[in-house]
DNA sequence: CTCATTTCCTACTAAAAAGTAGAACATATT
DNA sequence: AATATGTTCTACTTTTTAGTAGGAAATGAG
């Protein structure tokens, strides 16, 4: 059992896919990006990085209806894998660990109900 | 102002440091990580992580006085400088805004004073 | 004095993550 | 038919992160 890591990016896209969750479409996810943060990033970059979360497992996708709307690829939706939320969760617990256990991050509560 | 990002390794070290407070010395930070996760590292890594988050201004360290326990090289303490935990703290907001936003997360309560 | 012990340090390599460039497809509008 | 629009896709390059190997300093104990 390989220990597969996620990166900063990667973790981002994958928490964008599970709070977009039917609309989770590469087009979409890069626009969700930039409006949830201050970096710029291109259409390529999510693609690639979506690619890389599928082949570990994170991720899988499949091909949606075409729509009536003008312009008309149709959309690959992305949906996170029980792996992939696992892998989600123990990120989460983890840092939230950490960060109670950091004095300067103190006043903070966090309270799981895990 | 060119945006420096945290990597996994070096994101749990900077805690870390914050968390160990005076004992934060290489050595004991990679005791200490070995402790709180199910990762081996090695000393030479933790160094050259060290480094680098030195380099990107996130850590300064001092060598500390020489103890008078056997086996004595001095210890360099690390302390985490104001950007080192504006950006630890930016990184959890982040996160936490991101995992509110996820309904498969929902359940957690997640209350900051921030 | 020599050895074991605790720790630091750096140059280098490897691996992984992120980003780029450029092509293409399907539909609606004109 | 031509064009604009919204979208996918992949091979490749660059950058960044992580890890390795090997050396060395300082001190106490024997």
């Amino acid at each position: 059992m390989k220990e597969t890591r996620l990166g900063d990016f990667e973790e981002t896209l994958l928490l964008l896919v599970g709070i977009l969750d039917m609309e989770a479409y590469a087009f979409k996810i890069a626009e969700e990006f930039e409006s949830q943060t201050t970096r710029a990033t291109s259409i390529g970059a999510v693609h690639s990085t979506l690619n890389r979360l599928s082949e570990k497992g994170f991720l899988t996708s499949e091909m949606g209806a075409s729509t009536a709307a003008r312009g008309g690829r149709r959309k690959r939706i992305y949906t996170i894998t029980a792996s992939g939320q696992r892998t989600l969760e123990a990120s989460r617990d983890f840092k939230v660990s950490l960060w109670n256990q950091f004095p300067a991050f103190a006043g903070a509560k966090l309270n799981f109900n895990v």
